[in-house]
DNA sequence: TACTTTCAACGAAAAAATTCGTATTTTTAC
DNA sequence: GTAAAAATACGAATTTTTTCGTTGAAAGTA
């Protein structure tokens, strides 16, 4: 049976996303590889993983193979435009500015970047 | 015996971090009531809450009265630059840029909210 | 005083997330 | 062809988070 879907991705969900996302559609084994290399974890625990996020639609899986291969359903624009907007509600209040606040001085941020944010800010203006 | 601390807040966490730093120290009634505003709670499920969240070292709490008055540990500021921190790190490879974009496009923001950011980056890019 | 209300403490149930062991099947290597 | 290796499925244990019922103490009230 189909899991309840659509809620935020859990902490190892987002893991495997992420893992998902850098390199492409990839088998249990690949992203478990790429998971040891920062911390432990059983291939069975990868795999059952991934088969949770294949109910819940967070993946889609081609069978077509021996080795089943995953991808993530939804884009890396989407997931993260959804974990954003969560977190600014959640810990915000609504408040975009203070986000991009807090995420400035979390982080330092190249010239280029600064560059490159305040020309989205120009075209946001613009509308 | 004291909790693991110091990692994240969980939802629920948040959720009454969340109030008191909008309502100020605030007894677990208090908590409890403005909770209820939004989705019904029992009162001692808000309070065992807060207990854990003393025993975590999230809030302290003055039991001088009878009724103990909570506030939290760390300011606002700290916690929202651990937890944007934290999913720059998860969701957006340490790209600030991108997670920026992302919140600028999940959430309308008004030209004066865009004023200010820019403001921001002009002091940063000053630095 | 006796009754009711209000509160914190505590234990434990329920739900959600994470981890892993075992069984079975398929492929590969000898 | 047989044994070893590699894969998925499945169930279940464990841990973490969330929820709540019960108990007993303190405070308020008739």
């Amino acid at each position: 049976m189909a899991r309840s879907k659509s809620s935020r991705p859990t902490d190892r969900e987002l893991t495997i996303l992420r893992i998902l996302w850098d390199n492409g559609p990839s088998t249990v084994r690949q992203v478990n590889e790429t998971m040891n290399e920062d911390e432990d974890t059983g291939y069975t625990t990868t795999l059952k993983l991934m088969q949770i996020m294949t109910e819940k639609g967070l993946v889609v899986r081609d069978e077509s193979g021996r080795q089943h291969v995953y991808k993530p359903a939804a884009t890396e624009e989407k997931t993260q435009k959804q974990l954003v907007g969560d977190l600014l509600e959640r810990a915000f209040s609504g408040s975009a500015e203070k986000l991009v606040m807090r995420a400035l001085s979390a982080k330092k941020v190249s010239a280029k970047e600064l560059a490159r944010i305040k020309k989205l800010l120009d075209e946001l203006e613009g509308e």
